[in-house]
DNA sequence: TCCTATAATGAGAATCGTTATCATAAGAAC
DNA sequence: GTTCTTATGATAACGATTCTCATTATAGGA
């Protein structure tokens, strides 16, 4: 059992659901992509031992829990990732030709000039920020 | 007949795409709204003289001419907003309680370290930034 | 270990946003 | 006005997601 199971079993403990199997294979296929995922994307990984249904169950059980973070793209896709506190703060490369999402991460000193900007323009509209996330559109290495 | 009609009427003729009733129809909707709509709730505004069937068209012909922008949202749910160069940059600010998203001008010396940061991440990892958006989810006004 | 209460699963149908089809109508070019 | 092209409206189809319900697994107590 790895140290991610291990914070996934007590956060799930502390809210009175069980980290059965469907729930941990979405956990270790996310961790293993290393990048969003999409629930047929999952499926694939993981095999048809999970149906689509309890995937799609899993993964809603996952989010309400805080462990997976949803990423709504297009074509109706929402993919998801390991949430913030398990898999580290970082931002999004979207790419408008293949389609893929790149997560990237940022150093803490730039990191810290996003901070200080988000905090500045929720203060401004009165707006209590939990969270933000800077997206950039455009081409990656591969497709420009 | 508006600047932004004109607007539009231009860049639709530099195409050959018409500017009709349905398509102007969302344009103004959009343009009454001042924030992004889905295509139920243009539906609602505009009234059901434009079916959903042509709504859903005329949004993917305005989108494909580069009049509307597409933003994804939770619940498999695409709003559109016109497009930067009509409606000008902004950022979004996402309540987690009501759903709602609100557009936020942010001043130009703020707008340029947000985009001096692009700049400098995309670089980073070889991709041709064309556009960013900062998100910021939280609590809005009304909800906090 | 066995019981019992509760929560999770599997299979499938249902739902919802969106897209495609196709016959008809409107617009532009001549 | 005729003709050619493009847009429309009604409706069916589609794909991602959610729901239903009978069955199965799990945790906690006897």
């Amino acid at each position: 059992m790895t140290t991610l199971d291990r914070q996934v079993e007590h956060r799930l403990k502390d809210r009175d659901v069980r980290y059965t199997r469907a729930r941990r294979a979405v956990v270790e296929a996310l961790a293993q992509a290393g990048g969003p995922r999409s629930a047929a994307e999952l499926h694939a990984d993981i095999g048809p031992s999970v149906p689509l249904s309890s995937l799609y169950r899993s993964i809603a059980t996952l989010e309400e829990a805080g462990v997976l973070t949803p990423h709504h793209g297009a074509r109706s896709l929402t993919r998801y990732e390991l949430a913030e506190w398990l898999a580290g703060h970082h931002h999004h490369l979207l790419c408008t030709s293949c389609g893929s999402v790149e997560d990237i991460d940022i150093p803490a000193d730039r990191e810290a000039v996003v901070r200080r900007l988000v905090d500045a323009i929720a203060a401004d509209a009165q707006f209590a920020a939990a969270s933000h996330a800077l997206e950039i559109e455009g081409l990656c290495a591969r497709c420009r």
